[in-house]
DNA sequence: CTTGACCCTATAGTTGCTATAGACCGTATA
DNA sequence: TATACGGTCTATAGCAACTATAGGGTCAAG
């Protein structure tokens, strides 16, 4: 195990794509980094750990502006950590409500659905019906 | 209540922005209407219809593409319903694969916040160790 | 010495809009 | 009659978070 990457191995050590990285970069949320001689990326260990950060909190679903801010805050170990911890109480706060919102999305499907029992064409089927008036 | 409508006027009745409206057209989605002698856009009661079927559509979560097929199927009184049937159940499947993703994450969101007590630093904070390693 | 896997840049496409610029239309008021 | 206002028009660019494509350079193995 090196701890020089080139950026094939950053994607697959991290599930990423190599366009993706350099999206990353080129977004200024992954470091512009050395270049070898015939001009390939070169990445160490701290790149990879950064990369891994990423991925894990796009997994949580932070987006990559709140990423940047939880990478910024990170980074300062004498940093407060209040702020980290209201980031993250405000994104659970939208998971959830996302969550409400579907909830209720998918019960009307459940709703609208049940409708069409028998009916075999268009001119008698309650979905279209549905979807054609407000509720 | 005419029966002759004006973009704007669409837009109220359905609660959409009129550059939405328009937008609609240039995908396709709502059909080109007359212009006025000044130009401007001229609808009558049945793309009012269209456009309240379309945003009921979206409501429910359905993408665009969708419902460009459920209108083209309801279009059509004599189309088999069985179609109409099964994008619903699609869609309803994927709202509630979405759905328990979120709750995933949710949960893992409620776990790291939750071991943020007490601590004032970054340094000693766990939600960033969290973060940092897969769980 | 060529094949194949890897890397590079640059640009355009995706979804579902939203924002902006710059201009025209139509009516109500001063 | 002038002008201010609200509405409308076209065209273009921007948003998130990538993905896809074109057209090329690099490098080790067979």
């Amino acid at each position: 195990m090196s701890d020089v990457f080139r950026i094939g191995d950053l994607a697959r050590l991290t599930d990423t794509k190599v366009v993706t990285i350099r999206y990353y970069e080129s977004i200024g949320l992954m470091p512009v980094p050395e270049r070898s001689a015939s001009n390939y990326r070169v990445y160490g260990k701290a790149q990879l750990d950064r990369l891994r950060f990423i991925r894990r909190c796009r997994d949580l679903g932070f987006s990559l502006e709140q990423i940047a801010e939880l990478a910024a805050l990170s980074s300062d170990s004498r940093q407060p950590c209040g702020e980290v911890d209201a980031l993250t109480r405000t994104h659970l706060a939208e998971v959830e409500a996302k969550i409400a919102d579907l909830n209720a999305l998918a019960a009307e499907l459940r709703r609208i659905g049940a409708q069409c029992h028998g009916s075999t064409t268009i001119s008698n089927c309650r979905i279209i019906e549905a979807l054609d008036h407000r509720p």
